[in-house]
RNA sequence: GCGCCCAUGGCUCAGCUGGAUAGAGCGUCAGACUACGAAUCUGAAUGUCGGAGGUUCGAAUCCUCCUGGGCGCGCCA
């Protein structure tokens, strides 16, 4: 409906341009909104006063000139009012807006869905872990939401992957490989001492464990750094392979793991930093190698290659996203943990000295979590071992209240998240706010098959009995869901999502409460349980869309 | 010190990129099951939108300054 009355609007401002009663300036973007108080309609639009403000002219007039202007063949409308400073009120006449229930018959599982992307290549990259340690609680809101910001861009027409990078050489490897001999040579009765650096968990010493069972004492005898080698690489595609377990059980999947090692091979780091420095944007100072990112805004220059000779993990991530773009992705998004922000104008610049658009790499920051339990914190460190895992927290509160919690906020502002409350089965819980609406639905429609009535087609119902407020409501609901989406993507903010979906439910609890949809008039039945199925049906989409089940009985 | 983000009822947060009287949830108080599921609903109270200026028909939203918080400022990742 909106975009049917920006239509009339964007024909009604070009009719007024050319009878001579508007000048011809740049037309403004149109905005139809959904109007809070039914007095001023049901839609309101504010452009008579954009207009105005070009043209220095009196908004209530202009208004009236395009509500004049404005043809409706089809007769959508009742009347256009103008008021306060110069908005146009759009009343749609009774029966008018049922219509648009047909598009969610038709377009079922994928109503909601559109062509904004235009099939456009995206990739989304997130989580990429270092594989020193299981996900903990901070991992899962990235990876949350990561996966369900790529669910809502396929489901705006791109075509989307998803990429974890895998950040498996490095220092911090080496001192995984380190934890986990230590440990080892502990087993086995000599002291250790754990320098700075080094990782305490229980995984560790499992690991050892596990090395030792199998292969028995035979490393004490290996030199130790070939040791520790083989330790890294055992340990490091153990750690990986639980993070992948974790995932997939909180609903998680990649198409590629993407190593960070595959970059280095056939000198592929070296290669590009040539290609740079013949771009002229790589500089040498005292024995490394400089990165000019202040030539696009960065406020200080950047060492790719340190004085002794290694790349830096910025050198890595370069090479990684001009591999991602020469694979053919247009658009490229990372999600981060918000402490990393500062690194966005260096990345950002090295994208445009590779000769790519500025937006075509996108951030997003990811706040941390505050995990609580009853209200009272719960002690995090990763280095002592101390750390509530991902694993735990979906065993804990399930899968549905986890993702759900996670996405109840935009990303970038702080979350606290309750263990106990996330478990509980109550009102203070807005999944189950939600996935009951569904279940409520899924119940009333049971009913209705036991009674022998039917589910109506579009065709077989008539909504235009659909008449009260709340129903109007909920119509009007409906139709702002492919709107919801595209905004969602637009603005890359999957929160959107979880109000837009409470909001729904609100309304169709409500309208519950005080009609019923079963009744003896057979016909007005039918057109209610049409309702109630669309209803269903973009619960069902949405939950979908976030990861989270959609119950039929709970 | 410099840079980025934030400040909205008692608490936790939205506010559709400048629109009409600032909205939810939780908590509090008062109500609703002989009704398709009460994990629900209805009603009530609570706000100088951190402060001060400015921009304009119009500001929670944009600009400047101040206060108070978070984060970043490695040849770490």
């Amino acid at each position: 409906m909106k975009r049917i009355l920006v239509a009339l609007l964007e024909r009604a401002i070009r009719a007024g341009v050319e009878a001579g009663l508007l000048p011809a300036t740049a037309p403004p973007s149109i905005e139809v909104e959904l109007t809070k108080d039914p007095g001023h309609g049901d839609y309101a639009s504010n452009v008579a006063m954009i207009l105005a403000s070009q043209v220095r002219k009196d908004p209530r007039e202009i208004a009236g000139v395009l509500s004049q202007r404005i043809e409706d063949p089809e007769g959508f409308l009742e009347k256009i009012e103008i008021a306060g400073p110069g908005f146009m009120n759009f009343f749609i006449r009774e029966g008018v807006l049922n219509r648009f229930l047909a598009d969610v018959e038709r377009e079922s599982e994928r109503y909601g869905s559109s062509d904004l992307g235009k099939g456009g290549r995206v990739q989304v990259e997130f989580v990429s872990a270092n594989p020193t340690g299981p996900l903990h609680i901070g991992h899962a809101r990235g990876a949350v939401v990561g996966d369900v910001m790529a669910n809502i861009l396929a489901a705006a027409g791109y075509r989307v992957f998803r990429e974890y990078y895998i950040n498996d050489t490095g220092n911090q490897m080496n001192n995984l490989g380190l934890s986990v001999f230590l440990r080892y040579r502990e087993l086995l009765g000599e002291a250790a001492e754990f320098p700075e650096g080094c990782y305490r968990g229980d995984y560790i010493r499992d690991l050892a464990a596990e090395l030792l069972k199998r292969d028995g004492k035979r490393y004490l005898d290996m030199d130790a750094e070939e040791a520790i080698r083989l330790f890294t690489d055992y340990a490091g595609s153990a750690i990986l392979g639980g993070i992948k377990d974790d995932l997939r059980a909180f609903g998680v999947v990649f198409d590629l793991y993407f190593s960070e090692r595959e970059l280095y091979r056939e000198e592929g780091v070296g290669m590009l930093l040539r290609a740079l420095q013949d771009k002229g944007f790589i500089y040498r100072e005292g024995d490394a190698l400089w990165f000019r990112t202040t030539a696009f805004g960065d406020e200080k220059d950047r060492v790719v290659i340190r004085q002794n000779g290694a790349p830096t993990y910025f050198a890595a991530d370069i090479a990684y996203h001009r591999n991602k773009f020469l694979r053919g992705f247009e658009t490229v998004i990372d999600i981060w943990g918000a402490d990393h922000h500062g690194y966005i104008p260096r990345m950002s610049a090295a994208v445009q000295a590779l000769g790519y658009e500025k937006e075509a790499l996108k951030v997003i920051l990811v706040q941390l979590v505050n995990l609580l339990r009853e209200g009272k914190p719960v002690a995090m460190s990763t280095r002592s071992g101390e750390f509530v895992t991902l694993r735990e927290v979906v065993d804990e509160v399930g899968k549905d209240a986890a993702r759900y919690n996670f996405l109840m906020r935009r990303s970038d502002s702080h979350l606290d998240f309750d263990l106990e409350v996330a478990k509980r089965q109550s009102n203070e819980n807005p999944v189950y706010y939600v996935q009951y609406a569904h279940a409520r639905i899924c119940s009333i429609i049971r009913m209705a098959a036991e009674r022998g009535i039917e589910m109506p087609a579009f065709g077989q119902a008539d909504p235009g009995l659909l008449k009260l407020p709340e129903e109007i409501d909920l119509i009007k609901a409906i139709t702002r869901f492919p709107e919801v989406v595209e905004g969602a993507a637009r603005t890359l903010e999957p929160h959107r999502l979880t109000f837009y979906l409470n909001d729904l439910a609100a309304g169709f609890h409500s309208y519950y409460n005080k009609n019923k949809v079963i009744s003896d008039d057979a016909v007005l039945t039918a057109a209610r349980l049409f309702l109630v199925k669309s209803v269903l049906t973009v619960l069902k989409n949405t939950l979908k869309m976030l990861g989270v089940s959609a119950p039929e009985k709970m």
